[in-house]
DNA sequence: GCTGTTGTTCTCCG
DNA sequence: GCGGAGAACAACAG
């Protein structure tokens, strides 16, 4: 499921197939994919050249000729592949953007959860999800500081903190555990409650998790893919999400799965430490 | 046929 | 009004 590095993987994969390219016909084989009319979406964009791909939090952002941007989310089991747009429409193909060099983009989604918007450049952070996004992870305003001030007002567990997009945004459930697995938090923790010196940790966790998976191309778990169909490397370094009932590598424990509203959670009963009150500033 | 799976948005509750 | 928590969405594997 693509997390913030997966997505910047398929920005990354995307750009050379698609940049400079000109949009000569668009097929919606399934409207709900499309916010709003889905019959206007294909209309406008015929005509148009992509400009070049950019990223924000888990979002993908088509940057358009005309002042346009189509804001793309894969949610959890998008995938954008180049091909022949006379090639057979499989039953998970939703959207096609065919180019006028005779390729074609198509968009194929499992779980139809994925949602396409076309907006005017420059409108997407009222118009999209974008404008609730916090900030993020290796970013210059993410700092240590930074992370402390968002934990220190929230009294909801440190789990579902780092599942808000709009604190720290691109961290899903699979990097979740894991950077808390890293900084032997436990994932019930009140956020409020964990000590500076932890909080420190995380912070640092998180930059190198998202740095690392990254660099590997990200994470494919069940059935993430990039643009140029190859799977991510990250989920060799996994040290907790998926190994429920293993050995932790640190303690030896048996690695127990819970329920985090919702999320299912895993992590180390010994070594990951349950912060409940206020802990003193230093 | 029921359960588990997940990112975002929506809805409900105190 | 706000934070927090859970449901809804959707489809598939087991």
């Amino acid at each position: 499921m693509p997390e913030m590095p997966e997505v910047e993987t398929v920005r990354r994969t995307l750009t050379p197939l698609v940049a400079g390219k000109t949009i000569k016909k668009v097929e919606v084989w399934y409207d709900k994919i499309i916010a709003g009319d889905a019959r206007a979406f294909a209309q406008k964009l015929a005509g148009k050249q992509i400009l070049r791909v950019d990223r924000y939090g888990k979002f993908l952002l088509f940057r358009l000729s005309d002042n346009l941007t189509l804001v793309s989310h894969l949610r959890m089991e998008g995938k954008y592949r180049l091909l022949a747009p006379q090639a057979a429409v499989g039953k998970h193909d939703h959207v096609q953007f065919a180019f006028t060099d005779g390729t074609a983009l198509r968009y194929s989604d499992v779980r139809k959860f994925g949602r396409m918007q076309l907006v005017e450049t420059g409108t997407e952070r009222e118009q999209t999800g974008i404008g609730k996004l916090g900030v993020e992870p290796n970013s210059p305003e993410f700092t240590r500081d930074f992370l402390c001030r968002a934990l220190a007002k929230k009294s909801k567990k440190i789990k579902n903190l780092l599942l808000d997009q709009s604190v720290v945004c691109g961290l899903g459930n699979i990097y979740c555990d894991e950077v808390l697995w890293q900084s032997r938090i436990h994932p019930l923790s009140q956020a409020s409650a964990i000590p500076s010196e932890k909080v420190t940790a995380l912070h640092d966790n998180i930059n190198q998790t998202i740095a690392l998976a990254t660099k590997l191309r990200g994470t494919t778990v069940h059935t993430f893919l990039d643009a140029d169909g190859q799977s991510g490397q990250f989920q060799k370094k996994l040290q907790v999400y998926g190994h429920a009932g293993e050995p932790c590598q640190r303690c030896g424990t048996v690695l127990e799965k819970i329920k985090v509203s919702g999320r299912g959670t895993t992590f180390c009963p010994q070594c990951q430490v349950l912060y409940r009150e206020k802990h003193k500033q230093d």
